[in-house]
RNA sequence: CCCGAGGUAGCCAAGUGGCCUAAGGCAGCGGACUGUAAAUUCGCCAUACGUUGGUUCAAAUCCAACCCUCGGGACCA
């Protein structure tokens, strides 16, 4: 891997916002390099049950592409917001171990399945950083005094709940303290799945008023938090409505991404090979003419095996399926899946053996630590 | 603390004294059909109705107490 310092700034630019779904504040970017500031980025991850291939493989992706850019790493082990979020029972012991335990470990194990450097990553708990810390909730007001009741009650989202659905009132503390976050943390690059956005979008809209812990550059000008969205990937099973609408396309998104709550749509990073090949046979994939652009199976092979690996993907075949076939691009997978030469068959195993590949260091490491993976189960 | 609504399978939900050894739907599981899934189709899936007592020949269904959830109110004024 190429040294961060001998990259150029549009070199740098273009691994911070590659394979994104979305990058707030792009421009600010190349000024904040060329001023030679350390960019810090943070995610803040609630600590729920299992870690799937979403936080897994494509926040770890991204974290990888931030390390090679030279961007310092870090990631909040979001305590306080997962007892906010009733996750795991709020059992603030239970989140604690497991965040401790098992995250730390699963996160570090995937990061260098992704080619990411674990041992710069640092771990930030919630807790830790919030305890005897007086500039925290001065800065906490500070955000709130700048935003509304109702924008904060539409970011409800961010945390998986609907505007509608009735809430005790601690669950509002959530959206600002995830915003405080940013700044308290120094974050220029705030990071998150497309469901973040609103949070991140609260922190630039704020950024200027704040008079607590206003983020500035070397100029002393206030930055705001460039915001970097990842893909949400399709839940393996089928959408509750097909073929998908584009005009409900907002609403039917929710609902189709992988959810740590429905199993089978999710492939977690503690599923044995079988379970993968399994879950990955029983997916929800349609034809080519039914349309390619919700399918779970390519949706997949193109976010987790041709954004993540040079090598693109081989799959194995039988002779009389045509044999062995490798594929460098995602354009021309589609484009024989499309014409018929792929079998969806073939494409379902070549990502199985793909995904059982590239989880194959995390298992390892998991099955090293066996204490602590029987402490997870029990747990939850 | 008061008033109201409600607690039936993983989820939604019918049933208000015997025909309920609990309808239906979703999800799930197994099979048929497909070299995948989906669609279609066949089968499986609560001895149990918030808890504990009581009334009755007979209760998920009536009564009592208690627990919990939701909504409203009271207290503070």
């Amino acid at each position: 891997m190429v040294p961060a310092e001998q990259l150029s700034i549009p070199e740098r630019v273009a691994l911070i916002t590659r394979n994104l779904e979305e990058v707030i504040g792009a421009d600010e970017l190349p000024g904040l390099l060329e001023q030679g500031m350390t960019l810090q980025h943070y995610i803040g991850l609630e600590i729920s049950g299992r870690l799937h291939l979403g936080t897994g493989l494509m926040v770890m992706q991204k974290v990888r592409d931030l390390q090679q850019a030279g961007v310092k790493c870090r990631i909040l082990l979001a305590d306080w917001h997962t007892w906010l979020n009733d996750k795991l029972g709020g059992d603030r012991e239970k989140i604690r171990k497991i965040g401790m335990g098992y995250f730390q470990t699963g996160l570090r194990a995937s990061l260098a399945a992704v080619g990411g450097d674990p041992n710069s990553l640092e771990f930030i708990f919630g807790s830790d950083f919030y305890h005897h810390n007086d500039r925290y909730w001065e800065a906490f007001v500070d955000v709130c005094k700048n935003t509304t009741l109702n924008r904060i009650v539409r970011s409800v989202s961010i945390m998986g709940r609907s505007e509608g659905e009735s809430m005790d009132f601690a669950k509002l503390l959530y959206p600002p303290m995830q915003v405080v976050d940013v700044f308290m943390l120094n974050s220029h690059i705030a990071h998150g799945g497309m469901d973040q956005r609103k949070a991140h979008v609260i922190a630039r809209d704020v950024a200027n008023a704040l008079t607590i812990a206003p983020m500035r550059d070397s100029k002393g000008k206030v930055i705001k938090p460039i915001a970097i969205h990842g893909h949400l990937l399709l839940g393996l099973s089928k959408p509750t409505e097909w073929p998908v609408d584009p005009e409900r396309l907002r609403e039917l998104r929710t609902q189709m991404k992988m959810s740590k709550s429905k199993p089978a749509s999710a492939v977690f990073l503690n599923d044995t090979p079988d379970e993968i090949r399994k879950k990955i046979r029983k997916a929800f994939c349609p034809p080519a003419n039914e349309g390619m652009d919700f399918n779970p199976i390519l949706d997949w092979t193109e976010h987790l095996i041709f954004n993540n690996q040079p090598d693109g993907l081989f799959i194995e075949r039988k002779p009389e399926n045509g044999g062995n076939i490798h594929f460098k691009s995602m354009e021309s997978l589609k484009a024989a899946y499309a014409d018929g030469s792929l079998h969806v068959m073939d494409l379902k195993s070549g990502l199985a053996e793909g995904l059982i590949t590239l989880l194959a260091p995390v298992r390892k490491i998991f099955a090293e630590h066996a204490e602590m993976m029987a402490e997870l189960e029990a747990l939850l």
